[in-house]
RNA sequence: UCCGCAAUAGCUCAAUGGUAGAGCAAACGGCUGUUAACCGUUCGGUUCUAGGUUCGAGUCCUAGUUGCGGAG
């Protein structure tokens, strides 16, 4: 897929965020049909740093990756880290300082540095650096969240086009990321004002689901409302097969989520034979399922492994059973993604 | 045969004479721009048996049973 067609149809891209997706090889990734990836600028910071990465080649080399490459800005970092105190650090106007956990160095990401990390890094679609917060915040808060996003989005755009040509030198794209919270007004006002800027993507930002676990289907619909018909719409984070399927209903077609790989390796695997798509391996009733994950799946664990293998591996605690386990619902998303399109195109015919 | 040590949840072990707990296992659930092969809930007991002392015994005493070690 060529990077100026990027969005224009459905696109899921696991979360490889330290440059793997983990318990798989690059070719047993690109086997599930995948055909882009999501790394993170601030764990690649901290754990290659950029000088090395720029000597490297960047991480699609260092992964022998020829998809395409998403990095993230390191956003939501600043907000499950830093904002709720895990990590020692400061948000600050100019970006955030923190202390690493494990070596004690201190960092500091500002708007700049992200687009230059993420430069490093190889990344062909950025990721503006974006003051995330959670849900449920004050106004107040989230005003200053909307305030900052715009600031930094802004500073990203400057820097990316004075330093490197912008996407018509680079040939990569920027996106940006909307934040406001529960603010519907907020939303608007921020998706606006980025819009303004102008940017190649426009990203869903802050959390998915409210408490309950629903997508908040109003605050997405805002965003779409008020960006471009067309650039493309990032829905970052989203999620469970049922909200991709309504998400890409609003208008958005870019998604990634740790839930795939993460839930793959928890036993909570995809399966089109079970009633809510949900299929928790490791429970007793699969000791001796001898059918495979998903009769309809063409993926190599359901081509050669049945149900009480994986549940066997997985309470073992065998790696392997991981890799099956992740294999299966990268497959899985993929062939959810390609009904959408295959739908898309019938509704355009 | 004698001497010593031990016996508590399925397993490994805690518990001044004062409400028997933990870890693991098991069952189930959660996870949404990954600090997560993680987290949570539940299930779980004739404290080897029979007596005794005591207001009260897993704990102290007596006998037995089983296991481990040593002596002969």
């Amino acid at each position: 897929m060529k990077l100026k067609d990027f969005g224009k149809k459905n696109i899921f891209m696991p979360d490889a965020t330290r440059g793997a997706i983990r318990f798989l090889t690059t070719e047993q990734l690109e086997q599930t049909g995948t055909k882009a990836v999501v790394t993170n600028t601030l764990h690649l910071l901290m754990n290659i740093g950029v000088e090395n990465l720029y000597k490297l080649g960047g991480i699609k080399k260092m992964m022998n990756w020829n998809g395409l490459l998403l990095t993230d800005s390191g956003g939501f970092q600043v907000f499950s880290l830093i904002h709720t105190g895990k990590w020692k650090g400061k948000v600050h106007e100019n970006g955030a300082t923190f202390k690493s956990p494990t070596t004690g160095q201190i960092y500091e990401l500002t708007p700049e540095s992200s687009i230059d990390i993420q430069m490093s890094i190889g990344s062909d679609i950025l990721v503006t650096l974006d003051d995330c917060r959670n849900t449920g915040i004050s106004r107040k808060e989230a005003e200053i969240s909307v305030q900052r996003t715009l600031n930094w989005a802004e500073r990203c755009k400057n820097h990316f086009e004075k330093k490197y040509g912008g996407t018509r030198k680079s040939g990569k794209l920027l996106s940006c990321v909307v934040q406001g919270s529960n603010y519907l007004d907020l939303r608007e006002k921020c998706a606006k004002g980025l819009v303004n800027i102008g940017f190649d993507g426009y990203n869903f930002g802050g959390f998915v689901v409210d408490k309950e676990g629903n997508l908040v289907v109003d605050e997405m619909s805002v965003v779409v409302e008020n960006t471009p018909k067309d650039k493309f719409k990032y829905a970052m984070g989203v999620g469970k097969p049922e909200d991709i399927r309504k998400c890409s209903k609003l208008g958005y077609t870019v998604f990634d989520t740790v839930l795939v790989t993460r839930n793959a390796r928890h036993g909570t695997l995809y399966s089109s034979d079970i009633n809510g798509e949900v299929l928790r391996i490791m429970n007793a009733e699969y000791s001796v399922d001898e059918r495979p994950i998903d009769s309809n799946c063409d993926c190599y664990t359901c081509r050669n492994f049945n149900r009480a293998y994986v549940h066997h591996l997985l309470k073992a605690g065998e790696a392997t059973g991981m890799t099956l386990a992740t294999i299966h619902n990268l497959r899985y998303y993929q062939r959810l993604i390609d009904e959408l399109n295959l739908n898309a195109n019938a509704l355009n015919l």
